[in-house]
DNA sequence: TTCTGTGCAAATCTTTTGCATGGCA
DNA sequence: TGCCATGCAAAAGATTTGCACAGAA
């Protein structure tokens, strides 16, 4: 796996200190939403925009950089990494990737070829159902 | 399968003409906005405020009624029937439903039993597909 | 110098809330 | 009468845009 550094450069986009540090975040967190993002950049970062992080989310997404997740709620971002599933708890709003199947799968290219797939399963996470 | 009407009177929330207006227009259409239901309804009831619309959704989802289908655009939404998986077109943005297959059910409830699955496939749809 | 990216502020959109009114049990 | 639902208007929140400035190629 390249640095983001890398990644940037071969992408339209330039290596800006904003960038990685978007990236970094979300890498660091796993899933994060703008506001998290926001958050987590003006403590090492202060002069941060708002603006910046939802301009550079675009386009990170449009590089395919970046890819986001579809919770219900407020959308969260992942580094683009192969395509896999999501465990998404439906109590505290984490999210952990899960793998597709083998069988899942081929199952689904058999059906529809070419496509890009997406599947979430809603359940309660470890941590809350320890609480139930 | 019961009518709107029922179904209400079956939930904590009363029959009115805005919710069944709600109802038989995202049925009509299968999946719908809240702006396309809003402006379908106000054709004929030109009185409805878009905050019914959103506080009527709340509710009927709340029943589960009704349910949203997340598509990283505006979220649509949909009477609430049997588990399926949806279509999305990439290009159109046209939801269709489809049905998950056996397998891919039994396997993703052997690993998450008790969980609520969703499956999206992205692609491009029929008519789209034409005009690639 | 030129171009892209940033940060601020304003503008726009979306969604929620408060409140007075209306209708049904 | 007592509720719940509605519709309006205002408020709040989220996202986008315009523009001037800064920094890197």
């Amino acid at each position: 796996m390249q640095n983001y550094q890398d990644m940037l450069k071969s992408s339209t986009l330039k290596s800006t200190p904003q960038r990685l540090a978007i990236l970094s975040t979300i890498n660091s967190k796993g899933h994060a939403t703008i506001e998290e993002i926001y958050s987590d950049i003006k403590e090492s970062f202060p002069s941060i925009s708002l603006a910046t992080i939802y301009k550079n989310i675009a386009s990170l997404k449009d590089e395919q950089i970046v890819s986001e997740v579809c919770n219900h709620d407020k959308p969260k971002f992942e580094i683009t990494k192969e395509p896999h599933a999501h465990f998404i708890c439906k109590k505290c709003g984490e999210i952990e990737d899960i793998d597709f199947s083998k069988a899942i799968t081929k199952e689904i290219d058999k059906r529809y070829p070419n496509s890009y797939k997406e599947l979430y399963i809603y359940g309660l996470c470890s941590k809350c159902s320890k609480y139930n």
